[in-house]
DNA sequence: GAGCACTGC
């Protein structure tokens, strides 16, 4: 179970009582202020965390582990790893610093590599996906929690390292959380053996210290006071039974008593949502008396073209109030300055997966403790501010302290096969900071393995075969790791790179909804009678025969930077490829033997037409329907496989491809011999 | 005949 985190009863935080955050970002994507009239040292040493630096240095040099809890503002990322380069720690080695997000540990780099005037890539580097900015002379790397994983597949020990910093920690990321566990393992093994020592450094925002410092061995926690402001909290009377309704009241109230220069962020749970309240909040701002000044309605999330994105930052004209509606991607990802309003409606859209069934839910639900704070200290960066929480204060008292953690909410496949490819043969007893849901490791996960031929079991040791190891090394799920290593012994990898390289990354497809005839119309020319990956093939074929035209991109509804990711995912998974000597064939017009490796990687998700024309997912033998947006949705193959399920108004199966039923008889004898026979009968 | 929060290798 998740610990309730250590905040101060919230009752002492009635109206008019201001209370300080403890949550710190860093200002990612903010465009950073230019400072440049005061040196870089005087700026250093006007942080707060500059007070505690000889007693950091002192405590962090004698210390195996530490907890560091820190405020707001405190400088804790940029500094520690400064101060331990200073102070001369771990000098024998790399301090490595995660991040959960690539912008932060990019930004970060080249903001510390300025700091010691010394260019980005020597002394202070990042590595993230497709980006390793670092030289023999690095010393200082920021680097993702993912990257620092896929490193410890190679080197469990860690041995580069001297320092590890796991930032951030309170989010609790999958990839984190595995981290914890295996620079733990590091760290004691690594003393067993008489290597160089492991130091590692906890640091986190919120106050879950216990959980911390427990796991690393009661490790001392070390406070850091940062420069929050205080805001005010107000919570509804009355429960709101629609939070749509009440935000937009809400914003109207403060937009009639504010000045028009106090900005207002609200936080919702999803596109429609804010377009929608957007497009009303518009159409009464145009009505409102004289007295009450312009607004401008920026929507913000992550679907966003990038340049609309960027509307955030720019200031509205004189006179004139911000209002943004947000999901939750403002509370860690984007930094927003100017913010003296936030509204919180309480609810959050989030996966939560099945373990029973494997299947996976988006829904909306109310968010954690944690959330709400980190929510209403987005009001607080600049200066003093407020919170409206949409909800009352018993219903605040109701919510649960901290978000689940990532790890006891997602498929747990690609974290088995990571561990085993690290090593850690004893999966079901590994030492995780909050065990996943019981059961799932032990039944579903293994057997999934199991079917794909990545795993040995021997009474209850469980091994990588040698297929599971080359899986492994691809950062795919393992299915598709799958689909690419049967594909050369159907002479077609090329196209299968291609394939997976375009489900590695958010759709291409562009669908505005005000040209959906136009779209389909365009579309027609790529359609493929034997699915949607096949669809998608014949997309990046015809992108590639114009280069990868912009123009081309525009006039066929297809999106452009997406298709560019592909192009990078394409060439890394390709690159893996030489490197275990697979060879690269491609099978130009005979297609069916691209469909028949994706019934080797998908087969667990196959499904069969009935007699009365509905389908039947052969794993679970559940109800599922094709999705309206498959182009497979007018016909009716009689076997398909298909990338995931969608439970929504019915079970829907997205991305199917045709296939024949002998070739998953192929791919899995031994499980489909009974799953079609009874399927039969 | 439907609609999808956010990350990351």
């Amino acid at each position: 179970m998740p610990q309730e985190p250590d905040f101060p009863p919230a009752k002492r935080f009635r109206p008019g009582s201001p209370f300080f955050r403890l949550s710190k970002k860093p200002g990612m994507l903010l465009p950073r202020k230019g400072n440049a009239a005061v040196p870089t040292d005087v700026q250093r040493r006007r942080l707060p965390i500059y007070q505690a630096r000889s007693q950091l240095i002192v405590q962090l040099r004698q210390l195996h582990s530490a907890v560091l809890i820190g405020e707001t503002g405190s400088g804790k990322t940029t500094q520690i790893p400064q101060y331990l380069y200073e102070a001369g720690i771990g000098r024998q080695g790399m301090v490595a610093i995660t991040q959960p997000r690539r912008v932060a540990a990019i930004s970060l780099a080249g903001r510390v590599a300025e700091e010691r005037n010394s260019p980005l890539g020597k002394l202070v580097g990042y590595t993230v996906r497709f980006e390793d900015v670092t030289s023999p002379d690095t010393k200082l790397k920021f680097m993702t929690d993912g990257m620092l994983l896929r490193e410890a597949i190679g080197d469990p020990l860690l041995l580069r390292y001297a320092v590890v910093v796991l930032d951030e920690a309170h989010e609790r990321t999958v990839h984190t959380d595995v981290l914890f566990g295996v620079v733990k393992a590091a760290q004691r093994r690594r003393s067993e053996q008489n290597r160089l020592p492991l130091k590692v450094i906890v640091m986190s925002a919120t106050m879950d210290v216990d959980l911390f410092s427990q796991y690393f061995n009661k490790s001392p926690v070390l406070y850091l006071e940062g420069r929050q402001h205080p805001i005010q909290v107000f919570y509804t009377k009355q429960p709101q039974s629609d939070y749509l309704q009440a935000a937009l009241v809400s914003i109207f109230q403060i937009h009639q008593e504010a000045p028009p220069s106090h900005d207002i962020l609200v936080f919702m749970t999803g596109q429609e949502e804010i377009e929608a309240l957007a497009r009303t909040c518009r159409d009464i701002a145009k009505h409102l008396p004289e007295t009450c000044g312009p607004m401008t309605v920026i929507p913000l999330y992550a679907s966003l073209p990038p340049v609309q994105q960027l509307r955030v930052f720019q200031p509205a004209p004189k006179g004139c109030r911000k209002v943004i509606l947000s999901t939750n991607i403002a509370e860690t990802s984007i930094t927003i300055s100017g913010i003296k309003f936030v509204i919180d409606t309480g609810m959050v859209k989030a996966k939560r997966y099945n373990p029973d069934s494997g299947l996976e839910v988006l829904a909306v639900q109310r968010v954690s403790k944690a959330q709400a704070w980190q929510r209403a200290g987005r009001a607080g960066r600049e200066d003093s501010g407020s919170c409206y929480r949409l909800y009352t204060e018993e219903e605040f008292d109701n919510l649960t302290g901290m978000t689940v953690p990532e790890i006891q909410r997602c498929n747990l496949t690609s974290v088995v096969l990571q561990l085993l490819a690290l090593g850690i043969s004893d999966v079901l007893n590994f030492d995780f900071m909050s065990k996943p849901p019981p059961g799932e490791e032990r039944s579903f996960i293994p057997s999934q393995l199991d079917l794909l031929g990545a795993v040995d079991r021997k009474d209850d040791q469980v091994s990588l075969t040698p297929l599971g190891k080359k899986m492994a090394s691809f950062p795919l799920e393992p299915r598709f790791a799958k689909t690419i290593l049967v594909s050369p012994d159907f002479s077609c990898t090329e196209e299968v790179l291609t394939i997976v390289s375009l489900l590695s990354v958010d759709t291409v497809l562009y669908n505005p909804p005000a040209r959906r005839e136009e779209v389909l119309a365009m579309r027609k020319k790529f359609m493929s009678s034997e699915g949607d990956h096949m669809t998608l093939l014949n997309i990046y074929r015809a992108f590639k025969k114009v280069s990868g035209s912009k123009e081309w991109c525009r006039e066929n509804f297809v999106n452009s930077r997406n298709m560019g990711l592909v192009t990078e995912v394409r060439a890394q998974l390709r690159d893996i490829c030489i490197k275990l000597d697979l060879k690269l064939e491609s099978s130009l017009a005979d297609l069916a033997n691209v469909r028949r490796c994706l019934a080797h990687g998908l087969f667990v998700n196959a499904a069969e037409l009935q007699p009365d024309g509905s389908y039947v997912a052969l794993h679970t033998h559940q109800p599922v329907s094709i999705h309206p947006s498959s182009v497979l949705f007018q016909a009716k193959p009689a076997y398909v496989v298909f990338n995931e399920l969608l439970h929504t108004s019915r079970c829907y199966m997205r991305d199917l491809c045709l296939v024949d039923p002998e070739w998953l008889q192929d791919a899995a004898p031994e499980y489909f011999r009974r799953k079609l026979r009874a399927a039969k009968s």
